[in-house]
DNA sequence: GTCTATACACTGATAGAC
DNA sequence: GTCTATCAGTGTATAGAC
């Protein structure tokens, strides 16, 4: 029954995802995952034996599922302007799909930091690869043939991210608070960010 | 015995403000809390009957520490770049005050949006008060007399508040990612950012 | 692999003495 | 107001039948 193995494996990972980042991993239940994936809780301790196993599985999934492809954008061989376009271009698709993915990682890394080092053996490692490094090479580059003012890449990686995630995992209080709990007008807020974010962060650093 | 209560009331609040910011509000243990403030699990239901009702009074204190004075500074007398200044400062200062309280709140309020409704009703009302859309009035006047280039005042403020908290905010990430895991490396960073997000801001609205 | 039943520990909350 | 003792409920995890 390999067949019913997997598919029992997608549900129970699949609902995890779901309760996880709903509840967070103090506050997720092993039953309401095994009722959300259509089985016995018991199932759920013979596939990962713990919740700590499981919750590992569940946030490495979400933590993967965002930095290997898009941060490679970085070292690609276009300019700055176009590497912030396609980068938030990128990022901002990515989080409409899984929105509920980098609040849910941000917070359980703030009440767990030693998840990163598990995060990071299985992921690319970013450090290594001297990544930041070589953008800001490129960064400066450009600095220096008068194309952008003076900045660094640390600074401009930082905002850029900030610009794209802050609005989506600071929903509730966006939503309430700027557009007073309208629904519609916080959701075409989000549409016309694609654009806003790329337009601020290249008005902002391009040479006048 | 007014001055032992007075104390003990204080040491409890303190205690589930650490606690709660700690570890979340359903990680968060009634036996940790009582530890941290020296008392007995006992007392603490005796000051408030429930977890629920003590978590409240917590994140009241958060939110009303952050709300109410800072975003006021968008309905004085000033010039839009002086409020930008003014508000990048003073929000910068609270943060690295209380750097716990954002995604703690914002956290708690993706898990439990309903909360909000209470937060609104012990704290000043935003929307009512047209402070946005004062704004905004005032932003599109510079606008139009060639100050500032087009924007609007949501994703203006959205910016601002979103460059400033989510350095803070995805600390581990940050911190881990970007800076290697060296802490004084974040931490100079934190020094130059309220310099950095001001020039950075402005820059990008500044007409050329 | 999947289920039912259950063990065992922990947590929030209360009773009652001082 | 503050403590000790304790209860009822819930949570993770396992045993054992099929």
């Amino acid at each position: 029954m390999v067949d019913n193995q997997e598919k029992t494996e997608e549900k129970i990972l699949k609902a995890a995802e779901e309760v996880f980042q709903k509840k967070g991993m103090t506050g997720a239940r092993m039953q309401e995952i095994a009722d959300t994936a259509g089985i016995n809780k018991a199932l759920l301790h013979y596939y990962y034996r713990t919740k700590d196993k499981l919750f590992e599985k569940v946030i490495n999934m979400a933590f993967s599922k965002f930095f290997p492809r898009v941060i490679n954008i970085m070292g690609s061989g276009i300019s700055v302007f176009e590497k912030i376009e396609v980068f938030v271009s990128n990022y901002l698709d990515l989080i409409a799909k899984h929105p509920f993915i980098p609040g849910f990682v941000i917070n359980e890394l703030n009440r767990n930091p030693q998840i990163l080092i598990s995060l990071f053996e299985k992921n690319i490692r970013l450090k290594e690869e001297g990544l930041i490094d070589k953008f800001n090479i490129q960064l400066q580059e450009e600095v220096e043939q008068g194309i952008i003012k003076p900045i660094d890449a640390r600074n401009l990686m930082v905002n850029i991210v900030g610009l794209c995630i802050f609005p989506i995992v600071a929903k509730p209080i966006v939503q309430g608070v700027i557009f007073g709990n309208d629904k519609k007008q916080y959701n075409d807020f989000l549409k016309q960010r694609k654009e806003h974010v790329i337009d601020f962060v290249i008005s902002s650093i391009k040479m006048d």
